[in-house]
RNA sequence: GGGCGAAUAGCUCAGCUGGUUCAGAGCGCCUGCCUUACACGCAGGAUGUCGGGGGUUCGAAUCCCUCUUCGCCCA
């Protein structure tokens, strides 16, 4: 690694064989057993193992790895723990429809063959994303990789399975639950997700069976009320009370439905009757419950109509079942008005499909007895959640939990350990953590159920399945609880809060304390990206064009806590331009002070003969070395405070405005041997910029890697990736470089910004006079001479008056002024109203500063600190003021 | 219907406990430069009624109320 760099960073020749290196090291992998520091453990959420990595990833990962980095770094013995999920309907999904190109179905092969064919199918493109997850840089624990259906996480399933029924918390019941007619399973209320949409509120008249009159009833599903067995109305309704126990005659079905009374019933909404159907609808079925009204199920698992409605609907889809059963109710006259109205209707998660609330037989988990200590953890403090206000979602979803449903009529999954006795006699149902042959009751023939589990209801185990639970295995007890989980908003309910009630409920506590939820990453018109919408942006396209470094660094610093990040699939150049651009400056800044060495460099501290003393430094040395130090703290406490932007951005800061742009510049004539000192230069160019390496690793691993490495006098085998964390040093604390040092900035500028003004050509030197009434900080502008000579291309720097008038003249922020003579190039007319505008708008500050310290209730009642540093603002723009009216009359301005 | 968030430069966004980061950064734009680390660069520059209105305060981009627009979550 000793080859001279290149002029343009290359990441592509960079990064996959530092992935490697790190990799055959081990560096990732950390010990259960051995001391090596306080673990720290993130766990991945885990990708579904069919997964293809797209942004969403992208950004979940690179922040799960920002932290784990830095916890590395810091000398935790830092464990990421990667899985990959079965993902129960959507990987049945995908097998199929490659079934269907051969125009197959899945029964058509049966179950068995079937899980094989998904086994063959998860094998062969399974866990790619892994591959994908390298090439941008995640420093995860590779070797510990679980995938949710090995046999030790299956174990765990079962066993939280058994556990949880004979706790009674795991039942089987005759529910409505959330149907998908497409994948033709179950769902639970978090998978049936609600979007509003535009639809209509349906009128019907159900006539009397006796006598004369109607009610009226209101549905947005009209198709339903071929399964209808009542009308409920409030019992306090003056206007349906005495209809209350009358038969309906239920038109287009011709049944005699009752009126029933039920408090439930919403007197405000349509027209204050409700049309109850208890095998389609949840609320509906709990009133017919509580007035033994018939369950009609009218329709079959695809959402078509059953043989329970009149024949001419049988067969018929839902949709055109709900045309025409309004068609028959315009017929009869019955349709009494129809109104748009929007409202929220259950989508697949998985495949988007309307969801239809179906009557089912299911398995349940008692959700309420795991929810209440895991709402208390969040009460108590023990849970922290970035931002915070998530914790009060977390917090509302716990409070109105309900039941879940976690049967799943699929093949490809955890099945439910349950099997039922074919014994007519006997019948029993056994729950069992082995496998059952026959019924342990009456020895008799058994059958397994069917169903398989939620997917979710093994990857809430992970935190601690992953670890070898049940089993008592050295990285359970190590690594169990972790620390941090970094996750979307959209999995909160579904993974992270159900992980945090299995691990109470398991292991007896929360799986992590911080929580950080980050934002989605959208497109320009704020769109969630998605492959459907093609406006997705492949986080690989963007590894090959721009660098993983580059990828990372602009999600990073497009990130503030807990907002979404907003990219352009169109204009890749504008989103991760900035990150590429950085890397090759830090690449060349690399690259310069390297070419600049002619072996080791001189230790900053310590007792070694050679280090360099106190009185060696500069006012450069001392300034970027506390600039450096500033950095660290900054740096150091926005990573700890999850600003991850915040961390990036003081960085770049440090890199590029004050090492490249000012310090590198600065020691370029101590580097070539002009000045003396260059040993002291090289010193601290090399350990400053070490130190922005490290703080920057978290973020862009592999440059900064590639270049560590090179620093002269590294061992062949040291990894920045465990390198120490940098540590503030108050010895490198120097307010007096900080602002001596920012006075030669300001003078530099104010000579070039004279220069532009009148179009000195760039070759052109000037000469410059600088004065100061008192003259007390000029000395460090006349110590740094040299520097602002070259910075600025002056031919002669003076202090002092000048007997010459016209040129250019600026001020500085502690009134010291300065001249730069252009007799020939001068404009007097615009230097005048230059200078003006710059009197003017000091003029404007020194009177709205002279008001707030006039004003008595200021004075008095704001700190004195604050009116102290009010007052020194107002004698500086005073002064400076002074200064240009000055150089003005010198001009002989009007 | 209930809850939450956002609105700051052309774009994407910082601005945390009201006052020295107070009006910022990156990108884009304009001018001039191939100045021996970097043109993926250097130097300089322009751009804002901090969404509208009201209030609290000595002082508001920042706190409160209200309205508008957009987004998310729950029923």
């Amino acid at each position: 690694m000793t080859e001279p760099l290149a002029p343009q960073y290359n990441p592509s020749a960079i990064e996959s064989p530092l992935y490697a290196w790190w990799q055959e090291r081990g560096l990732f992998d950390p010990d259960a057993s051995g001391r090596q520091g306080e673990p720290y453990v993130i766990m991945m959420p885990p990708p579904n193992v069919t997964a293809v990595l797209h942004m969403g990833h992208g950004l979940n990962n690179t922040i799960q790895d920002v932290l784990i980095r830095f916890e590395r770094m810091r000398g935790r013995r830092a464990l990421w723990l990667p899985g990959t999920d079965h993902a129960g309907i959507a990987t049945q999904n995908v097998v199929e429809r490659l079934l269907a190109k051969e125009g197959l179905t899945r029964f058509d092969v049966g179950r068995e063959a079937f899980v094989e064919r998904v086994w063959t199918f998860v094998r062969e493109t399974g866990a790619q994303i892994f591959e994908q997850l390298k090439a941008i840089g995640s420093s995860a624990d590779w070797p510990r990789a679980y995938f949710t259906l090995d046999e030790g996480l299956s174990r765990a399933v079962r066993e939280c399975f058994v556990r949880l029924y004979e706790k009674g918390l795991v039942y089987r019941g005759h529910y409505i639950i959330n149907w998908c007619p497409r994948c033709l399973t179950a769902l639970s209320n978090e998978e049936a997700e609600k979007e509003e949409v535009p639809g209509h509120l349906w009128h019907l008249r159900y006539p009397l069976a006796e006598g004369k009159g109607h009610v009226t009833v209101a549905t947005t599903r009209p198709e339903t009320m071929l399964g209808d067995s009542g009308v409920a109305v409030h019992p306090e309704d003056e206007r349906y009370r005495h209809l209350i126990g009358r038969q309906l005659l239920l038109p287009v079905v011709d049944r005699r439905i009752p009126i029933v009374a039920d408090a439930a019933v919403d007197p405000v909404f349509g027209s204050g009757a409700v049309k109850v159907t208890p095998a389609h609808d949840p609320a509906d079925f709990e009133i017919g419950r509580r007035h033994g009204l018939k369950t009609v199920d009218v329709m079959t698992p695809e959402a078509r109509i059953s043989l329970a409605a009149p024949q001419r609907f049988q067969g018929l889809d839902r949709y055109e079942a709900r045309r025409r059963v309004v068609a028959e109710f315009e017929a009869l006259g019955l349709l009494e008005k129809v109104e748009d109205h929007r409202h929220a209707v259950g989508h697949c998660y998985r495949c988007e499909t309307v969801i239809e609330p179906r009557l089912s037989e299911q398995w349940f988990v008692r959700m309420e007895p795991l929810a209440r200590p895991a709402l208390a953890r969040y009460r108590d403090g023990t849970l922290q959640f970035v931002p915070e206000r998530r914790g009060e979602d977390y917090a509302q979803w716990l409070e109105g939990i309900r039941d879940w449903c976690i049967s799943r009529q699929l093949w490809w999954g955890h099945r439910i350990p349950v099997w039922y006795c074919e014994a007519e006699r006997c019948g029993r149902a056994s729950v069992s953590r082995t496998d059952l042959e026959v019924c342990p009751d009456c020895g008799g023939a058994v059958r397994q159920d069917d169903d398989v589990l939620d997917t979710w209801f093994s990857s809430w185990l992970v935190p601690f399945s992953s670890l070898g639970w049940p089993e008592r295995t050295p990285d359970l007890a190590t690594f169990y609880p972790g620390h941090t989980l970094v996750s979307s908003p959209d999995i909160l309910f579904f993974w992270v809060a159900r992980m945090i009630m299995s691990g109470l409920e398991f292991m007896g506590e929360v799986p992590y304390r911080r929580i950080y939820l980050h934002g989605v990453v959208r497109d320009t018109q704020h769109r969630r990206m998605s492959k459907s919408l093609g406006n997705g942006i492949d986080p690989l396209e963007v590894v090959e064009r721009y660098g993983a470094d580059a990828l990372r660094y602009s999600l990073i610093s497009g990130l503030s806590a807990g907002t979404d990040v907003i990219l352009d699939p169109e204009e890749l150049e504008s989103s991760f331009g900035a990150g590429r651009n950085f890397a090759n400056k830090l690449w060349n800044a690399g690259r310069f002070i390297f070419s600049n060495l002619d072996g080791p460099t001189r230790p900053l501290a310590g007792r070694s003969r050679t280090a360099v003393g106190r009185e060696e430094l500069t006012l450069a040395d001392r300034w970027i070395l506390a600039r450096c130090d500033a950095t660290v703290r900054e740096a150091t406490d926005a990573y700890d405070r999850f600003r991850f932007n915040d961390a990036a951005a003081s960085v770049y800061r440090f890199i590029w405005s004050d090492l490249a742009d000012w310090y590198i510049e600065q020691i370029k004539p101590r580097l070539y041997g002009d000045l003396p000192g260059g040993d002291v230069a090289r010193a601290v160019a090399v350990q400053t910029f070490d130190v922005a390496l490290r703080l920057l690793h978290p973020v862009m691993p592999f440059i900064t890697e590639a270049l560590w490495r090179r620093v002269p006098g590294r061992p062949e085998d040291a990894s920045i990736s465990v390198a120490p964390w940098p540590r503030p040093d108050s010895r490198a604390e120097d307010a007096a470089a900080l602002r001596e040092f920012g006075l030669v900035q300001e003078l530099v500028g104010a000579i070039r910004g004279i220069r532009a003004e009148y179009g000195v050509q760039p070759g052109q030197a000037v000469r410059a006079v600088v004065s100061h009434d008192g003259g007390a900080e000029l000395a460090p502008l006349d110590r740094e001479r040299g520097t602002i000579v070259r910075l600025a291309k002056v031919s002669e720097l003076t202090f002092g008056e000048s007997s010459e008038r016209v040129g250019g003249h600026a001020v500085l922020s502690d009134g010291t002024g300065v001249f730069v003579p252009l007799d020939e190039a001068i404009d007097v007319g615009r230097e005048c109203s230059r200078l003006g505008g710059e009197v003017e708008r000091l003029a404007r500050l020194v009177e709205s500063q002279e008001r707030k310290l006039g004003n008595h209730q200021f004075v008095s009642r704001a700190p004195a600190e604050v009116v102290e540093r009010e007052r020194q603002k107002l004698s500086a723009w005073q002064e400076q003021s002074g200064v240009l009216l000055q150089k003005r009359e010198m001009l002989g301005c009007g």
